[in-house]
DNA sequence: CCTGCAAATGTTATAATGTTTCAAATTTTG
DNA sequence: CAAAATTTGAAACATTATAACATTTGCAGG
């Protein structure tokens, strides 16, 4: 599967996408999942940028498309992404990224810049054991992990006001 | 500062939220800080059990009260409240819980229990470690972290549909 | 082929969460 | 006390998300 491209870095972004979807299709097939064209679209729009975008954007996106589309049709788009591990909901921005681990289990932890707005996806398994061990400790029984990091970006430490 | 109490387990709830509001006091004097009649009452109701509450929570049982408050009066209070360390918000429920490490420089880590719905604050200093190195290892300046768990709490593993 | 079921989408309305703006009151400070 | 700063009140609005029900589409079995 497609490897890890860098947000904060300049690179093909057209391929990224297109590798996305290409990725996506072989995996919903692998599942018996329906990727019908618009949630194939919704994970298209979803994936044009590495900043996240919010539903009502996909949305908007979806209207200058000439798709005239109600809320409920994003929402219902990005719940079968996100159960089909192809999109992550991002808490603490109530908006939505390409998962770029798809197909591979895994828990995401996310480095947010606040400056330029990409995001980073990370598998980090030292993480995850320890957020385990640290739950398991406790009696309780872990089920899904939301782990997101605020903050800066390599590029935006030394370049601020980038996009 | 007080002692951490076991939301799972059954305990003198009310002396938990008197010790909140206690240790409230001597830290918003301390910094200084204004612990406002509107403020405390916030703060007193977020603590009055180990769920997190709603901001539209806290605006009905204001109103309960006979104090007819808008919206911006609870979410200026409350980000009062985050400023000072003594709530913390849920990102991954939009609601709002009492910090049980008030006054101590903490990064919190949440065990949601997605039957019971109480959550237990944690530090876990392996865990802040290991999410600063992942951070660091990729050149990024990690300044917030939300670290969210969702599951079972002891209690709800072996005795389901307890509150 | 067609028929009937299940999955997906359309449509309307509404709920839940959070913010902007400006005015009034209160507290602090000089 | 008077000026400045902080806090609160109040109304309107913006954003995010879901409920409920109708319609269409894809597909398996007769």
């Amino acid at each position: 599967m497609s490897a890890r491209a860098i947000p904060y870095r300049p690179h093909n972004h057209d391929a990224c996408v297109s590798q996305a979807l290409t990725d996506a299709r072989t995996i919903c097939q692998r599942q018996n999942a329906r990727l019908t064209p618009i949630r194939e679209r919704v994970l298209e729009l979803i994936w044009q940028s590495h900043k996240p975008l919010g539903a009502y954007d996909v949305l908007a996106e979806l209207s200058s498309d000439g798709h005239n589309a109600a809320p409920p049709t994003v929402y219902r788009a990005l719940d079968f992404l996100q159960q089909h591990g192809l999109v992550h909901r991002i808490a603490s921005l109530n908006a939505f990224i390409g998962c770029t681990h798809a197909g591979e289990s895994h828990t995401g932890m996310f480095l947010i810049c606040r400056a330029c707005g990409n995001v980073l996806e990370l598998t980090a398994p030292e993480v995850s054991t320890e957020v385990r061990k640290a739950a398991s400790g406790e009696g309780f029984r872990a089920e899904t992990t939301t782990l997101e990091i605020a903050g800066l970006c390599p590029r935006c430490q030394s370049e601020p006001g980038h996009d």
